[in-house]
DNA sequence: ATGCATGAGAC
DNA sequence: TCTCATGCATA
C-alpha cells in the first residue's frame, strides 16, 4: 500500500510487483536453534499479551502476518551500539563492484515462484516528477524520481531490466497470514507457487546476502537496482531488513522474488562495467527525528508490556508525563508493536517466558 | 543496523 | 486510529 505511493515523486506506475519466476532455492535449514533469549531491548517480557505463542511474530499469526514458524538464529542484536559504517546511502555516489566477482555459488538461486503477492501495491501517483528541482517548501521529496528509471546502466545489467510493471493478475495477498496455519504451521514446500516456508525466506535471505557480498554491492546499490529493473526503488534499510530478516513474513515474501531476480541478473553479468547515476534525493522534509532518552524509553517498554495499545488518552497521559508530543508516543507505540510483529531477527528475541500479565491484547488496558 | 517518521489503506 | 510497508536520519 505505501509503498510505492509513498513516493509519487518517482518511480513508474507500477506498484506492484508481478513476476513470477522465482526461484525454489534449495531450502530446507537444518538448524533450528534453541532459543537464546535475549531481549536487547529494555525488558524483554512477554508478550503479555495473551498470546499463547509467545513469539512475536506469531501473534501476527491471527490477525497480520506471521511467520509460520522457526528460524534460527544467529547474531544477535545488540541495541544501539555498533559500529559505523561508511558506504550507505550517501552514496549517491558510483558504485564500483570488483571486476573480478566471482561467483563461486554452486547453488545459484533459480527461478522460483513466490507466492505471495502483495494485494496491495500502489498505484502511484504520476510521473509528475519531472521539475522537481526545487523542493518547495513543505515536504517535498521529490528525491530520485526521475532518476529511478532512467536508463542507467547502472548495475543492473542490460537483460531484463526494466519492464515488469504490470499488475499481477491474480495476487492473492496474503502471505499466509490469514491462512491461519498457526502453531502447527503446515507444510508446503513448493516453492513455485505458495508462499515460501520461513526457512526458505531465511535460506534465501542468507544466500543472498552472502552472494550480494561476494559481487561486491552494498545494500544500497541493490534497493536502486530494484529500481532500474523492476521500477520499485528501494532502500538500503529495507534490502538491510531482509538480509536480517526484520520484515513481515508478508513482506518479506512479497520481496524475495525481486531480490532473487537481481541475484540473477547481478551474478550473470558479473563483471559489465556500469556507469551510474543516483540522484541525489532532495531533501523532504521531515520532522526532526526525536530521540528518546533511554530512560524514557524504559518507561515507554515498562507500559508496552502492560499494555500493548494504549488508548488516546492513555497515550496522552503517557506522554504528558514523560514530556514527550503526544503523537510521538503514539508512534513509539506503533513501531514497537510493529517490530513485535516481525519475523525473527537473527538473535531470535522472542521467547519471553510469557507471563502473562492479565492483560489480555488490544483491550483497552487501564491503569497507569 | 536501527530508531523514529510518513502515508495509504483497513477497520 | 491502527496496521503495514517503507525510508530518512542517525548511532
Amino acid at each position: 500500500m505505501a509503498t510505492a505511493a509513498s513516493n509519487p515523486y518517482s518511480l513508474l506506475g507500477s506498484g506492484s510487483l508481478a513476476h513470477a519466476d522465482g526461484a525454489g532455492m534449495q531450502q530446507g535449514s537444518p538448524f533450528r536453534n534453541p532459543q537464546k533469549l535475549l531481549q536487547s531491548e529494555y525488558l524483554q517480557g512477554v508478550p503479555g499479551n495473551g498470546h499463547p505463542l509467545g513469539h512475536h511474530w506469531v501473534t501476527s499469526l491471527s490477525d497480520g502476518g506471521p511467520w509460520p514458524s522457526a528460524l534460527a538464529g544467529g547474531p544477535l542484536e545488540q541495541p544501539d551500539v555498533k559500529p559505523g559504517r561508511e558506504d550507505l546511502q550517501l552514496g549517491a555516489i558510483i558504485h564500483h563492484r570488483s571486476p573480478h566477482v566471482s561467483h563461486h555459488s554452486p547453488h545459484a538461486n533459480h527461478p522460483s515462484a513466490w507466492g505471495a503477492s502483495p494485494a496491495h501495491s500502489a498505484s502511484l501517483a504520476p510521473p509528475a516528477a519531472a521539475a522537481a528541482g526545487q523542493p518547495l517548501n513543505v515536504y517535498s521529496q521529490a528525491g530520485f524520481a526521475v532518476g529511478g528509471m532512467l536508463e542507467h546502466g547502472g548495475l543492473t545489467p542490460p537483460p531484463a531490466a526494466a519492464a515488469a510493471q504490470g499488475l499481477h493478475p491474480g495476487l492473492r495477498g496474503e502471505a499466509g497470514g490469514e491462512h491461519g496455519e498457526l502453531g502447527g504451521h503446515h507444510c508446503q514446500d513448493h516453492s513455485d507457487e505458495e508462499t515460501p516456508t520461513s526457512d526458505e525466506l531465511e535460506q534465501f535471505a542468507k544466500q543472498f546476502k552472502q552472494r550480494r557480498i561476494k559481487l561486491g554491492f552494498t545494500q544500497a546499490d541493490v534497493g536502486l537496482a530494484l529500481g532500474t529493473l523492476y521500477g520499485n526503488v528501494f532502500s538500503q534499510t529495507t534490502i538491510c531488513r531482509f538480509e536480517a530478516l526484520q520484515l513481515s513474513f508478508k513482506n518479506m515474501c512479497k520481496l524475495k522474488p525481486l531480490l532473487n531476480k537481481w541475484l540473477e541478473e547481478a551474478d550473470s553479468s558479473t563483471g559489465s562495467p556500469t556507469s551510474i547515476d543516483k540522484i541525489a534525493a532532495q531533501g523532504r522534509k521531515r520532522k526532526k527525528r526525536t530521540s528518546i532518552e533511554v530512560s524514557v524509553k524504559g518507561v515507554l517498554e515498562t507500559h508496552f508490556l502492560k499494555c500493548p495499545k494504549p488508548a488516546a488518552q492513555e497515550i496522552s497521559s503517557l506522554a504528558d508525563s514523560l514530556q514527550l508530543e503526544k503523537e510521538v508516543v503514539r508512534v513509539w507505540f506503533c513501531n514497537r508493536r510493529q517490530k513485535e510483529k516481525r519475523m525473527t531477527p537473527p538473535g531470535e528475541q522472542p521467547q519471553h517466558e510469557v507471563y502473562s500479565h492479565g492483560v489480555k491484547t488490544d483491550t483497552a488496558c487501564h491503569d497507569l
